[in-house]
DNA sequence: CGCCTTTGACCGGCGC
DNA sequence: GCGCCGGTCAAAGGCG
């Protein structure tokens, strides 16, 4: 959250204006017409004058009575806005305070043995502190993952991945092949946490892990420490005369999706309808050379279509420039509904 | 035959 | 120093 998100609800006028246009419209329509003829008004004086003299008081009498609801939900919102940002910069503070400790926390906790691995990934420059809810176990491992002194600490991304309950294979299709070189029972997930490296080791220095969450079961957390020093693999069939072009933007897009965020990397992936729709028997009859990959052959299915939108909103709404123009926009809205034809 | 997964052993950090 | 724990190694076996 930077200035950007920092949208005053104060500056926008929360008058609700509660269709007192209306209102004024039906006491114009009760009161007394112009070409009323003036030889029967004496008339209608008399008739109506005392009907239309009730009505009127009553009508002034709501009007008031409008004016003051108005008042009192200006204030309540006025009151809102106040606690939200004051709310907010707490939160702020509090984000603030975490984030520090976090640092200070993988710079104390230290393993030698993958330090030479954290080298090689200095130049990526980006470190991820995740917040999530459902990946408890891993925030409290990524406190003692390895971070050399004075130096960047390697990239951390986590990605949720939605599965089939039923699928209890630890396997994340992400496009990369992988090699299992470990199992472990952690001791707070009573779910296995499988190790992957990058099949390219030693040249990519790539490892993930992948453990089910402790909330849903359904639901694989895949942990990647670092970043491939060499193309997404669809990427390389693309460049070696293979036209998916599509392919390789999806696939591409996997582990780099977890920066797309502004608020945090991390993204889920439902991958229940993919894993039946691509096997990896399809892909060895692609490319034996990749007989592991997952590689969707048709990227223009409703699955993928959901998929990009899914990300595009997900990327939207967690811009907060865009949720403040989005308020902005139906504050606008509300105060101005002449120009409701405009939308 | 080569590559992968499995799995028990081992290593190293950390807390007591 | 010892035990716990997460992470890694490497031998054995499976599979295409």
């Amino acid at each position: 959250m930077d200035s950007c998100s920092n949208f005053s609800w104060n500056n926008v006028d929360t008058s609700l204006d509660l269709n007192t246009k209306p209102l004024l419209r039906l006491i114009n329509d009760h009161l007394p017409k112009k070409e009323l003829p003036t030889s029967n008004f004496s008339e209608l004086i008399r008739t109506k004058n005392f009907s239309v003299k009730q009505e009127n008081g009553a009508l002034v009498e709501e009007l008031k009575r409008v004016s003051e609801e108005n008042k009192k939900l200006t204030e309540m919102l006025t009151v809102m806005c106040e606690n939200y940002n004051s709310l907010r910069s707490q939160l702020m503070d509090y984000m603030n305070k975490n984030n520090n400790s976090d640092n200070n926390n993988k710079e104390s906790k230290k393993r030698k043995s993958e330090s030479s691995n954290n080298n090689n990934n200095n130049n990526i420059g980006m470190i991820v502190n995740n917040v999530s809810e459902s990946s408890s176990t891993d925030e409290d491992q990524s406190c003692k993952k390895p971070a050399r002194e004075d130096t960047i600490k390697a990239k951390i991304s986590r990605v949720h991945y939605k599965t089939e309950a039923s699928d209890t294979s630890l396997v994340v299709k992400d496009g990369y092949q992988w090699r299992k070189y470990g199992q472990k029972v952690t001791r707070d997930n009573p779910s296995p946490r499988a190790y992957f490296k990058c099949s390219f080791a030693p040249t990519c220095p790539v490892k993930k892990k992948v453990q089910r969450s402790v909330e849903d079961q359904s639901v694989l957390v895949a942990t990647y420490e670092g970043e491939h020093n060499h193309p997404h693999p669809s990427q390389m069939e693309a460049n070696s005369g293979s036209s998916r072009g599509a392919a390789s933007t999806l696939q591409g897009s996997v582990p780099c999706a977890a920066s797309l965020g502004s608020t945090g990397p991390t993204i889920t992936l439902d991958l229940t309808k993919s894993n039946k729709a691509v096997t990896t028997k399809e892909l060895d009859h692609d490319h034996a050379d990749h007989h592991k990959v997952s590689k969707p052959r048709n990227m223009d299915t409703p699955e993928v279509r959901q998929f990009l939108v899914e990300q595009m909103a997900s990327s939207l709404t967690k811009d907060p420039k865009f949720t403040a123009a989005l308020a902005a926009a139906i504050s606008g809205r509300m105060l101005q509904p002449n120009q409701t034809d405009k939308w």
